[in-house]
DNA sequence: AACCGGAGGATCGTTGAACGATTCCGCAAT
DNA sequence: ATTGCGGAATCGTTCAACGATCCTCCGGTT
């Protein structure tokens, strides 16, 4: 592991002094990853994660083991802790579970009025698009996305459901930020969204579902592709 | 070297696989929730199972750890670990997930032939069902019903969507080990399942998805209203 | 050159103990 | 019946230590 990563991890120390040790670590920890700090695959070692931050392994392993619930690490026996590596068949069952419960979602949908909370999240999620993609903030843009994607979900109004997408998206994230040209993977879907929640509006569910369904199916197919050059 | 008697050797690679204490003991308090022994509500004392397992409190933590994230049990700040107790509200967003899930498995299946290996797992669930109820083995009866809804996912081919359901399945267990007179809750569903099948194998998955929706929607009303009771 | 196979080091798994913080419980006072 | 207050019990967190497992390297064999 290169001393960048544990320079920047000991900068991060200093911040070590609110509330539970083992969380502020996994804060530490999620950020170094989601922002790429951590290739994919990386192995984290006790020892020297723990020595850098300056915490005991026992506190380390509680950290980590609050990332391996957000799906970010995986731990293997007597080998440690690695960053998680998706292949593109995980990918290809993201996509497969998001078109099950996102499509699902929309059929199921009693009549409008719709729920508002859900709503409210979809058309915040299109408008933070629109204004992260004028700014070519493009991992925002990104972001935004997958909140509108969340705020659908929402619509079928079950704890679980959302739990359950929060982590599929917890997971695709980690295929995202290893990504060149990301304004590749995100821009062309912002309109598409847009005409996802119009439909949805004028009250056609069932052609907003046919909308979705295409928009996954694209999607799937660009980011796999894309995907598997960048493994290869 | 062939392939196939390398993919053969990767599949016995599981069976062998070790694993660490606390998954361990998450497994023997596992069949201890799911089989009654501890009551949902129930206090789980670090001190009292540890030295019962003969096990240090750190390995138990971590196994409690393991049991939260399948939400058996819940945690409490400065009281410690309970065993889940599910309220109306949850028994009925499973429900909601379940016909989400559920009945979009079936909505997206394709043409036949359907995965063997689904197939096989509903028709031996269906098995195991006819043979449990002949017996009187009412909970058996209940795990086989619950197998047969297993396989029906598995129809997805989608190793999330199976982990998903096994999650929500693991959850209904805390409401059916409660529940008096379990024939009840269990014996009408086992035809309903056998009809489900046949529909499904003549090719009519429309068909049975409908069956599948009236199911879900008997079976939640009835053990809704029997738990409501229940916790009164 | 390719293939074992063992030695040694590195790392993980688990334990036991310690100490402060929080909650629980019984008892007295109001 | 309610409130307030210790003391006991339990949890939260950390640390150090030891055995178990895995990885690497190197010499020996074919």
């Amino acid at each position: 592991m290169s001393d960048n990563v544990l320079d920047e991890l000991d900068e991060g120390r200093k911040l070590l002094g609110r509330t539970s040790t083992a969380e502020r670590v996994a804060g530490i920890l999620r950020s170094r990853i989601i922002e790429g700090g951590f290739q994919p695959g990386a192995r984290l070692a006790e020892e020297e994660i723990g020595t850098a931050l300056g915490i005991s392994r026992n506190t380390l392993r509680e950290a980590f083991r609050l990332l391996t619930h957000e799906q970010l690490l995986v731990h293997e026996l007597n080998r440690g802790m690695f960053v998680r590596k998706l292949t593109v068949e995980d990918l290809e069952d993201l996509y497969r579970v998001r078109r099950l419960i996102e499509c699902a979602t929309l059929r199921q949908l009693s009549a409008p009025p719709y729920p508002q909370r859900a709503v409210q999240a979809m058309e915040e999620a299109v408008a933070a698009g629109r204004s992260a993609a004028h700014e070519h903030r493009w991992r925002d843009l990104g972001t935004a996305n997958m909140h509108f994607h969340q705020g659908l979900v929402a619509l079928a109004e079950s704890p679980r459901t959302d739990e359950m997408m929060r982590g599929v998206l917890a997971e695709l994230r980690l295929v995202f930020h290893v990504m060149e040209n990301p304004r590749r993977f995100h821009e062309p879907y912002l309109p598409r969204n847009e005409q996802i929640l119009r439909t949805l509006r004028s009250g056609d569910a069932p052609g907003a579902e046919r909308l979705l369904a295409g928009y996954l199916d694209d999607s799937r197919r660009q980011l796999a592709e894309g995907y598997a050059r960048q493994l290869g």
